[in-house]
DNA sequence: TATTGTTATACTCTATAACTATA
DNA sequence: TATAGTTATAGAGTATAACAATA
């Protein structure tokens, strides 16, 4: 039985990206994050002040699924917010988020290079190359 | 503002992989269907008689989670099964099914297309032999 | 004992509409 | 008028535990 699936490009993406997340889930787990969080936390750690909003459409979140993220971050005291405007609110890392980060960047970097490692050496500078331009984001105004 | 994440390739594969079932599940819409029952019809219509438990190994589908497949398929008389043995059932296309099928065959195979095309010529022959290198599944018993 | 199909359940992620208050 | 944050809600997708029937 052959199946008719894993020479779809499109469709081998879309299992390396739940399989990777999985594990990277995994590997996050003794921290008490997933991996929609440490995305969350290395924005706020990278861009000190920023908006909940700019979060949401650097991450694709649409602004209403922010709020709960905001929300538990805090209630664990690993980011604080502070109104920069009537509306809008930036966000920085506490000294706990700052710590959690911190160990969260060791895994990530460990997890990435297993990632890598798992293509032949020849192909690994194509890797992020390409899978940019199968993502085909709309260029953005950063 | 420079984002930490886009340098990372298990974060743009999730990224690119979102976007592209995005893509995917919009062109499927006028056959109402999503990606996730495409896989599924494909495997029967490559593998006629498959089981409902095969086609959750192959696709990675808990078995509980396949009943709500077969269950909505079978609704929508493009499949149908027959008891194989008092515990298994054999999944077969139906006449409609095959048809709905062939349509969405067209679908994504220009879907397909279209995601290759993104890549630079010089480097499309590598895309699927590096997606399949990161997904790493354990080698298959086919 | 192990497997198949099943029910029930829960959690994550995503998507939309609508509201408020501000700009 | 447009934007930021929010609430409520719904739909996918995924995960686990447990059960009956069967191999």
């Amino acid at each position: 039985m052959n199946d008719p699936l894993t020479s779809l490009p499109g469709y081998v993406l879309r299992r390396a990206s739940a399989a990777t997340l999985a594990e990277l889930n995994q590997r996050l787990a003794p921290l008490d994050l997933r991996h929609s969080d440490i995305a969350f936390l290395f924005l706020i750690d990278a861009t000190p002040g920023i908006t909940q909003s700019e979060v949401g459409r650097l991450l694709d979140i649409q602004r209403a699924n922010t709020v709960a993220f905001v929300a538990r971050l805090e209630a664990r005291h690993l980011i604080e917010r502070t109104r920069v405007d009537g509306r809008s609110q930036a966000l920085h890392l506490t000294p706990d988020g700052e710590s959690l980060v911190g160990k969260a960047r060791a895994i990530i970097e460990t997890h990435e290079t297993e990632l890598l490692n798992r293509v032949p050496t020849e192909w690994r500078p194509m890797v992020l190359p390409i899978l940019l331009a199968l993502w085909n984001r709309p260029a953005s105004a950063g």
